[in-house]
RNA sequence: UCGGGGAUCGUCUAAUGGUAGGACAGCAGCUUCUGGUGCUGCUUAUCAAGGUUCGAAUCCUUGUCCCCGAGCCA
């Protein structure tokens, strides 16, 4: 106890990694330690049937984080058994998301299906044990033979059918000689076990649907509490991670191990599934979300699928992050959505470089700058990282500077434009602005100022403080750029929660898309590669849309805004009031 | 009602009988040519009640609350 292992500061905390340590990365450790296992195999199990989502994105990170960490390998299994509602599409791009996640299962892409004939051999084995029989009840018979949490099940009349006959009307359910429904491969079990699992469940249905790997070669499909185990088993892998929900699937997953003559045993360990706050991964809903158009499809940036935050401009990287930050236990609850803009902001600041751009653009006329003259500043490319470097921006007298950073009537502690003021451009010079210039609406269309030419470069001459920093673009050089501002899908926490009468859509944000399309930025953005980052300064962070951008059409996705600081502090000062009557009511 | 799980700052997560720690959020300040970034400090938690023990988040008892389960879905 009091030998040099006792230092604090030199307590491991973490995994030998870096990474923080959880239940099943002490169980794996302890099964390798103890020589359970040479080396740990784990398999990540999606069914074909929809896109990725940031759930299943802690589940790839769990599943294939544990085989990096440890020095094994992770599978990649498709749970392709029921072609009613699979597809080749879905097998294809979950590749690709996985793939762009950075991830990599190398030879080891294994699909149920391709265990169908041992599974069905196995199946046949149970029968001759006298461990399953064949049911003849309808669907409807055997949910009310099951009973319920109130009620034990009962036996079904044709529970003590003879190995023979039972092998028999196996055979002939794969023949196709049974229509859908008509006939059930059923373990022999415990009709009145408390676990629902036991009451006798279903091995084998008739599904008379091709499959989009095997085609028509079978007309019976295993369930997944059937097929899942043994595959783990014949891929020989250890530890065999999934969610909660199939907490009370283990005791069937592991009576299948025991009673089949499977070549190796893996454990299954579940964890809590990854929630998110303002956000929603229920496939049905989202799909709802794209067939009444309320987003444009499943890689709308709006939508919580990889497709879609790739498409945001999320990079691989931060929702590895995230998962990883968020760790892995069995308490389930919502992570906050914070979290995750933070691990963004954090790793957007430090890889993107910078650029100026005018979302909503305003007229800046300098009075006393040469007619016509250009002047070229080197601005930085990114604060964060001198390597980066500089970049030439061109300036000149007729400038465009964001709406936002102007008013008319300055409130206090307003550090921008107003009439009056002076503010820097960013690394080009200060100046002052004496007049404004309105439309017959009396909307202010034009700004005159006067530059300093002693600030030449952003500096300040003679060390007058001047708090605000502005970006701009020159209007002679300005490009044109269509800008879409992404915001939360969801206006609440949870958005499964809906009032009486109500339904998920109503927690829409109704401000989740602003489209920008007369922005102004500098020419440097018409060379970007579509997926390429950029901040633009002062606003956010944004990338060249993947399938919209191009040199001739600019197109940029918000993924996220900088912290505001000032909108803070202006929301603040507004809802003063309430805020003095709740501290006094507390009082 | 039955079976399975869970309960630690506002949120997520550590502590495996020996100082309740970290991250996010919040608050305050410093720095700053992005009201960005960075830095510093502060606030805040063991579901409850009993028991065992020198010592309990951890072990025991009782209770409370929450989640999952009645597909021929996964």
């Amino acid at each position: 106890m009091t030998d040099a292992n006792n230092d604090p500061a030199a307590a491991p905390e973490d995994g030998s990694d870096g990474s923080p340590r959880n239940f099943i990365a002490d169980i794996v450790e302890d099964d390798l330690a103890t020589g359970k296992h040479q080396q740990v195999v784990t398999r990540f199990p999606p069914e074909p049937n929809g896109y990725l989502h940031i759930g299943h994105v802690k589940a790839i990170t769990v599943d294939f984080g544990l085989a990096e960490r440890f020095g094994g390998r992770c599978h990649l299994r498709f749970d392709d058994t029921n072609p009613t509602k699979e597809e080749q599409e879905f097998v294809d791009e979950i590749q690709a998301d996985i793939r762009w996640l950075g991830y990599d299962w190398g030879e080891h892409l294994y699909f149920a299906s391709d265990y169908f004939e041992q599974m069905y051999a196995w199946a046949v084995h149970l029968i001759e044990q006298g461990k399953a029989y064949v049911d003849s009840l309808s669907p409807e018979e055997i949910r009310e033979y099951r009973g319920n949490y109130f009620n034990k099940g009962k036996n079904s009349p044709y529970r003590d059918r003879s190995v023979e006959e039972n092998l028999a009307l196996f055979q002939r359910m794969r023949n196709g000689e049974f229509e859908e429904g008509e006939a059930l491969l059923r373990a022999k079990i415990d009709m009145e076990s408390g676990n629902l699992n036991f009451r006798d469940p279903a091995l084998y249905r008739i599904l008379k649907t091709p499959h989009h790997r095997t085609g028509d070669t079978w007309c019976i499909y295993p369930m997944y509490d059937f097929a899942h185990g043994q595959g783990d088993a014949i891929e020989h892998v250890t530890h065999s991670i999934c969610t909660l929900e199939f907490e009370d699937h283990r005791p069937l997953y592991d009576w299948f191990l025991d009673n089949l003559p499977v070549p190796s045993r893996p454990r299954q360990i579940e964890f809590a599934r990854f929630n998110l706050s303002y956000t929603m991964t229920a496939k049905r809903k989202l799909r709802q979300l794209i067939e009444e158009g309320r987003v444009a499809g499943w890689d709308d940036p709006r939508m919580p699928t990889v497709r879609g935050m790739r498409r945001r401009g999320y990079p691989p990287e931060v929702l590895r992050d995230l998962c990883e930050r968020v760790g892995v236990a069995k308490r389930d609850g919502i992570v906050d959505v914070g979290l995750m803009e933070f691990v963004l902001r954090e790793h957007l600041n430090r890889h993107c470089q910078r650029a100026m751009a005018v979302l909503r653009p305003l007229r800046l006329v300098i009075t006393n700058w040469d007619d016509g003259h250009v002047e070229h500043f080197e601005v930085p490319n990114n604060p964060e990282d001198p390597e980066a470097g500089t970049r030439s921006v061109p300036f000149g007298g007729v400038l465009w500077v964001d709406r936002d950073d102007f008013r008319e009537q300055a409130p206090r502690k307003w550090f921008r434009l107003a009439p009056g003021k002076e503010v820097r451009l960013r690394s080009a010079c200060l100046v002052t602005c004496n007049e404004i210039i309105k439309d017959e609406h009396g909307e202010v269309i034009e700004l005159r100022c006067t530059w300093d030419p002693q600030s030449r470069g952003g500096r300040s001459p003679d060390g007058r403080k001047v708090r605000g920093t502005l970006h701009w673009v020159s209007a002679a050089h300005a490009l044109t750029a269509e800008v879409r501002l992404y915001d939360r899908l969801f206006a609440t926490e949870d958005p499964t929660k809906v009032e009486e009468g109500g339904t998920f859509v109503d927690n829409l944000n109704p401000d989740s898309l602003e489209v920008l399309t007369d922005c102004k930025v500098e020419p440097s953005l018409a060379a970007l590669q579509p997926e390429d980052r950029v901040q633009f300064e002062r606003t956010g962070y944004f990338c060249a849309d993947r399938h919209d951008y191009a040199a001739d059409r600019l197109v940029f996705n918000r993924t996220i805004g900088l912290r505001d600081s000032w909108a803070k502090i202006e929301k603040k000062n507004k809802g003063g009031g309430k805020g003095q009557a709740k501290a006094k009511a507390k009082a």
